[in-house]
DNA sequence: TGACTCGTTAACGATAGCGCTGATTATTGC
DNA sequence: GCAATAATCAGCGCTATCGTTAACGAGTCA
């Protein structure tokens, strides 16, 4: 329901998860991001364009030269992955909510 | 890499994590969560498969009626998937280290 | 025992995702 | 202008995944 879906199914491909690993160190253009995978650039292209739809990397133009994408995460799907997180969590939090649910449902 | 691939693999699917949503109101037999996610029970018996190979739920023998299996949500994937998390989210923290990176890869 | 329910497994068709090669656009430097 | 480079787009097979129906053990109750 939630633009959270997005989020996890960019993140479920073991490629993608792997480039924003990377991203953690800096800004890397796209053929340095596509020779650490050991993929072709095409392949990882279709990929960044799967992040970039989540919102969960952001394509700068690359100051020294214009051919160059410099890649950046973004923080935004992350902070909203971990806020649905927090709640899922939750559960075990309220541990004496075990019988509470158990009332609320009527069981 | 790690099992958070098959954390994250799990939680891509809509319906599966509309079951981890419901399971956080407390243990749920499958015909049930078959039934508030509109879907017939084979179909919702194999989403319940992946999630019990990723360790996210866990179905105990019901009590009562030992024809129902209760599923229940497991912590130990959402903490990995917490861990991973706040590592992504160190980028910002260390934002002074915009900069820094730029050093260490020497351009 | 026999009818009924719960849940899973098996087999099938349809769809979506992945990675490749080849072509296209934009930018650099001679 | 022209060759070379960076990145994306387009088209093509391939595999995995999803949901359905049908068949199968397991458990309940008369």
């Amino acid at each position: 329901m939630n633009d959270v879906d997005a989020t996890l199914a960019a993140l479920a491909d073991p490629t993608r998860r792997k480039v924003i690993d990377l991203l953690r160190d800096g800004p890397r253009p796209a053929g340095e991001l596509a020779q650490a995978v050991q993929m072709s650039p095409p392949a990882l292209s279709r990929h960044l364009r799967v992040l970039r739809a989540g919102g969960l990397v952001q394509a700068e133009a690359g100051g020294e030269d214009a051919r160059l994408r410099l890649y950046t995460l973004r923080p935004e799907p992350f902070t909203a992955l971990q806020a649905w997180l927090d709640q899922v969590q939750a559960f075990w939090a309220e541990q004496l909510g075990s019988f509470k649910n158990h009332v609320e449902r009527g069981r």
